[in-house]
DNA sequence: AAGTGGTCTAGACCACCTA
DNA sequence: AGGTGGTCTAGACCACTTG
């Protein structure tokens, strides 16, 4: 009795310390995170989740103006609230100009170079938050815009998790990789820290970006999460330093 | 009659197509960017205002929540809320490393190398938003940690509104430019935009950052706006290439 | 026409800070 | 003790989208 009264009158109480439109918030992340809720799928109206939970609207309202300032999911008027895709289509384009002598955004191209399997070192294994000697996938990548190298790519993915891109034949690979993540393995990215640094080009480097080696070039380590906050992909970009712009707003 | 009326129902209306909510904020704002609430100072209270403006206590609440997410107001509970004093002190040494081997943050510093009128160029006039050709002061400045160069910075000033700086005694020179700003000219910085690029090092850059000439270095271009929006000052600074580090967050 | 999110009201009570 | 912001309720009406 007492269990059935408490799930009807609270049925949120993941921390019944904090306010209610936190222990709902809170809860409609986690069926996103478990994908419970889809990215592009409708959360129940605001009203129905109301009366489900017994709340009153405004304290749903507030739960959801918290989801959307965190990104999770999306508003639109008359429609409903939705959960949201992240697009990181031209993410790490955005720290290079990329734009032709016309001011025309240049289309981007992605070429794979390399995919083998191999172990995970101190490095690799301590950003994927996993132990030393997993077995990874490691990819090499060029990104090109209007046919110019613009990115050269090391990439690492754990093996268990992204299994069927192992397999998966050259023609299939697509200009975009988180698009595919999603279509071959299932993995949704909903986050990424991206920390940019430089670095020296080696000789590899050099001959792929067409730089003199030794020169310095943009280094950008991008770790990319899932919507339940475990890393997904670590990655290693470098890019020529004469196309490296970027504008931060500070307050 | 029509107007007082109007003046009694509805006291905000820069633009009555907004929501309520809106115009008190943008009502609110504009009190903060004339320098009527000042750094600080604390609003009304909520109830107080609701009273004032004959709205409800709810719609006050979101205005000074969209004040808040701007950044322009502070909340604190059972105390009140305050404009928000934006805290530059180290936002530029936050794109490079400035910790001593120990981890420990190493005390930045700021030397004045240089102060002289000067006209304004193409450049620093859009910058600015001033005509061509208008009187500016212009600064060249050395940042330290730990005793070594990080940071070597040229300002340029409207000297009109910075005139008390022309005559300053070298003694007086803080190692924060953004306090002095306000205390010897009532100048308040409010937001600034930084650009990062790449740019080679001339003699006179190389000489002060000790790197070789024509070495890479990183170049970050800020303009800086005052609580009214316009630009207050226009800075070009460089730094090593290998000190510099930067984190962004990615959705 | 029905359903959704967006705005707005008018309260109640709580937690926190200051004095 | 009194005042502040923080939480929560229980509605009303509007604007927008879709069938």
């Amino acid at each position: 009795m007492q269990v059935s009264l408490a799930e009807t009158i609270q049925p949120l109480a993941p921390d019944s310390r904090l306010p209610r439109y936190q222990q709902l918030r809170d809860r409609l992340a986690a069926l996103i995170a478990d994908g419970t809720l889809r990215p592009g799928e409708a959360l129940p109206s605001e009203t129905a989740i109301a009366a489900d939970h017994g709340l009153a609207p405004g304290t749903v309202r507030k739960a959801i103006d918290l989801l959307e300032q965190a990104g999770l999911v999306e508003r639109q008027q008359g429609r409903g609230t939705f959960v949201r895709r992240a697009d990181f289509a031209h993410s790490l384009f955005r720290f290079f100009r990329h734009t032709g002598p016309d001011g025309a955004v240049l289309k981007p191209e992605g070429r794979l170079l390399s995919r083998r399997r191999q172990r995970a070192g101190k490095t690799e294994a301590a950003r994927l938050a996993v132990a030393p000697g997993t077995e990874l996938l490691h990819l090499r990548r060029l990104r090109l815009a209007g046919g110019r190298p613009l990115l050269y790519e090391r990439i690492w993915l754990e093996a268990a998790r992204f299994a069927p891109l192992a397999e998966l034949p050259l023609a299939e690979w697509d200009d975009l990789l988180y698009p595919l993540y999603e279509r071959a393995c299932g993995r949704l990215v909903a986050r990424a820290r991206d920390t940019l640094g430089t670095a020296r080009a080696d000789r590899e480097t050099a001959r792929m970006l067409g730089v003199e080696p030794g020169e310095v070039v943009i280094e950008i380590a991008r770790v990319a999460f899932g919507y339940d906050g475990r890393p997904l992909e670590y990655r290693v970009s470098r890019g020529p330093a004469e196309a490296f712009s970027y504008s931060v707003e500070i307050r």
